[in-house]
RNA sequence: GGUGGAGUGGCCGAGAGGCGAGGCAGCGGCCUGCAAAGCCGUAUACGUGGGUUCGAAUCCCAUCUCCACCUCCA
């Protein structure tokens, strides 16, 4: 089976097949940095980030644009609110985002292209569109005439008619209430520095007119994936599509939307001010647990997140980590270059292919450990090294291979730990022996007081080791 | 009103006509001096009411509830 993606164009799966063979190109709506980055911004770019971890191992060469929205009403509102300049508070929240991004292990794109500095493509991209009869000036703005693009609304299925017309906006300068702005005539009220020169006078970019612009200018006229939440099918990705067919482009071949995070049911969303902040949840957990906590609920399907949620995701983090280390200790630890060209499990495979199933991916892990757990007792190390191999590997496609670079825990080699575990080995020597003397009471006291200081003991048939207990 | 989704065991979550995915928690056991970790076993689950079928969580009809988008949102 080849991969296969659900396509929210045509609401149904489809088999993938780039453009160019070997060579996929993804447009990532990121983010509009307007404030800080909550779980559920995380969600789109770990999804995306799954799939394009999928693509490359399955022989791609992955090409992911993933832009930065710095310039919106929203961001002059807010820093006007806050009294500071529009540009730096974009620019910070742009560094909280890829803070974000790093931690929980999201690979870097290809390019990061942030919407001011692609005002000359914007305005090209406009010209076209209102040289093709598709937008119209008004007073220095300028909008995209709905009525002039007959597949209107075929991105997500709407019928002009029914859409429920704005009322947030004046609308009796437009030729149809749903027409929207390309290009915002600048007001006195905002600042020169939002404002750019245009053929229809000093200005902004409007909302949407980016991502077609950018898209086209890293990836073509044409490109095989656009990617980005739920809530922006409609209207930002409708009048993306609308823009870009409008100027004459092909633009993207297959749409992706991920779900929500939710509480109580509820979208998580800035608006709402229910949204749980990446570094609030990082105070508190691994990120590789946040990691698969939103990676391991399938990318369409809502994921509530409740109180467990994390609590979940650091067992199961501490279970599949538990098991490399105990392998890697025992049996080895393959290189980078082994885990990336061990071979699959065919039902890993299957699942991946079938629109990046990653639950049912998860499933064969677990069964993958248990296996490799029940080989380490029983001291195969042959069935152990290759369960050890399959679950890096797998893992390493969902970017949580506990071994990686990404996660490998290096701070056995800083001087406080090396002098830490120095002094912890005395201790399980002198507890070793106390058990060899069946003296129960200075074992259990030694390894009391090592509890007592969240350091863990852990007897096996090859001796005991120490760890320092779980974050939670 | 239009559009797109969802209702699965204590919890999280897959599946989509016929061997009860997987995880967490619980219970029983193995291992252990005791633990921890690990392993083995363990559940009359599929919103409701009808229907089709030898057989339905999966198909059909009806119905209830919830969510999202149509205003900014990942």
């Amino acid at each position: 089976m080849t991969l296969h993606l659900y396509d929210t164009a045509t609401r149904s799966e489809r088999a993938f097949t780039p453009l160019v063979a070997g060579k996929v190109g993804i447009y990532l709506c990121g983010a509009t940095v307007q404030s800080s980055p909550h779980v559920g911004h995380m969600r789109s770019a770990v999804a995306l980030d799954v799939l394009q971890r999928w693509l490359e191992r399955s022989g791609n060469d992955v090409t992911l644009v993933r832009n930065v929205t710095d310039i919106d009403d929203k961001i002059l509102a807010k820093a006007a609110e806050n009294n500071e300049e529009w540009w730096a508070r974009a620019l910070r929240y742009e560094r909280e985002f890829s803070h974000a991004y790093t931690a929980l292990g999201v690979k870097y794109p290809a390019a990061e292209p942030r919407a001011t500095g692609h005002i000359q493509q914007m305005v090209q991209l406009i010209q076209r569109i209102v040289d093709n009869g598709h937008g119209y000036e008004h007073e220095g703005s300028v909008y995209f005439d709905v009525r002039s693009l007959p597949d209107y609304g075929s991105l997500t299925n709407q019928a002009l008619d029914d859409l429920t017309p704005a009322t947030d906006s004046p609308a009796e300068h437009k030729r149809d209430p749903r027409d929207f702005a390309l290009w915002k005539a600048r007001k006195d009220s905002e600042p020169e520095t939002a404002s750019w020169d245009s053929p229809w006078g000093p200005g902004r970019p409007a909302w949407h007119i980016e991502c077609s612009a950018m898209a086209k200018r890293y990836l073509g006229d044409e490109f095989d994936i656009h990617g980005g939440g739920l809530d922006l099918r409609f209207p930002h990705h409708e009048n993306e599509l609308a823009q870009s067919r409008a100027a004459g482009d092909r633009f993207a071949r297959l749409w992706m939307h991920s779900a929500w995070v939710t509480q109580s049911g509820a979208k998580m969303s800035k608006s709402l001010g229910n949204g749980l902040l990446v570094s609030e949840v990082l105070d508190q957990y691994h990120p590789a647990a946040l990691r698969l906590a939103l990676a391991g609920v399938h990318y369409r399907s809502m994921l509530e997140y409740a109180d467990s949620t994390l609590d979940d995701a650091t067992a199961t983090w501490a279970r599949l980590s538990g098991f490399v280390l105990r392998a890697s200790d025992r049996v080895g630890a393959p290189t980078a270059e082994q885990v990336w060209v061990a071979e699959l499990p065919e039902a890993f495979v299957t699942a991946m292919d079938d629109d990046l199933s990653v639950p049912r991916a998860f499933a064969h892990i677990h069964e993958t450990v248990r296996a490799g757990n029940a080989a380490l007792t029983s001291g195969d190390d042959e069935a152990a090294r290759s369960a050890l191999l399959s679950v890096r590997a797998m893992l390493d496609v969902l970017g949580l291979d506990p071994a990686s670079v990404q996660w490998r825990d290096d701070s056995s080699t800083t001087g406080a730990l090396v002098a830490l575990d120095s002094l912890v080995r005395a201790d399980i020597e002198a507890r070793s022996d106390a058990r060899a003397n069946k003296d129960w009471a200075a074992a259990d006291a030694i390894r009391d007081r090592l509890a007592a200081a969240n350091i863990v003991i852990e007897d096996s048939a090859d001796g005991a080791r120490w760890s320092l207990a779980a974050d939670d």
